[in-house]
DNA sequence: GCTACACCTTCCCATGATGGGAAGGTCAAG
DNA sequence: CTTGACCTTCCCATCATGGGAAGGTGTAGC
């Protein structure tokens, strides 16, 4: 399997899996006489772990470390677990995050009447004197 | 004023201030005799709404946008609700996709012992064969 | 006046994940 | 034997932000 059918049955672009070997994620893929990269089932099996860990929304640093455990049989499943709820708190984190600043937008959004008229109380919040 | 006074008055670091001074988003500041960037009440104000802006999520470009229109004094106010509006759109949609995120993880989590046995259905879910 | 320190200037580089595109090699079908 | 679809490496861009170097300036204490 060259890389452009590696990446057409993983969902990982031919792009992103030369840079995941550059960086290390992946080990250097082996190559044919033309020096193409080719791929078995092993190297499709870990490239949809990445894609669907990506999907879930881990950094690539996390992947590394979720790869690690995965090649591993006998690790405690007690670290991915870890791994796992740091991703987790962090999402919920992000969501409040996001949740918060739509939530103001929308109290600032309610009070503007979005017509012709050049008052605007968003534009005002924005810049009114105090925090 | 300097810049570094500026930057405590506003939230926006010094390296930020220039910066967006060098984009374009903020015209030239003006200059005292050892070249040092003077700001005043005007530059300050300018400054804030912009800190504020970032804190709402808007991104540099609509920043931009915003404040044209908030130098405008004779802007229809539906223009400023309607960059508000995508943005929020915007908003809830990355909410969405981290709030879809979450509950996969959570899903995928529930399953797992988490303790000292290698089984692990985080790492099986993530290397499944199926899509 | 001299020294120390805090500030300012510009310029370059890094992040993280991804894509664009150039210049050139390879392969298969017509 | 050409055409087009691949592949290779290398460099650059994104977005918002920060780090840090090298050098100039301003001020406080001695």
């Amino acid at each position: 399997m060259n890389i452009g059918a590696a990446a057409a049955a993983t969902g990982v672009s031919a792009k992103m899996i030369r840079h995941y070997e550059a960086i290390g994620l992946l080990p250097p893929a082996s190559r044919r006489d033309n020096s193409y990269r080719a791929y078995g089932q092993h190297e499709i099996h870990e490239l949809r772990f990445i894609s669907r860990a990506r999907k879930l929304g881990f950094s690539i640093e996390q992947i590394g470390e979720l790869l690690a455990l995965w090649r591993d049989r006998n690790r405690p499943s007690r670290d991915v677990q870890e791994i796992a709820a740091s991703h987790l708190a962090d999402l919920h984190a992000r969501i409040a995050e996001l949740q918060a600043m739509a939530d103001t937008l929308k109290a600032l959004m309610r009070t503007c009447h979005g017509d012709d008229r050049p008052e605007c109380p968003i534009l005002d919040g924005l810049g009114a004197n105090a925090n």
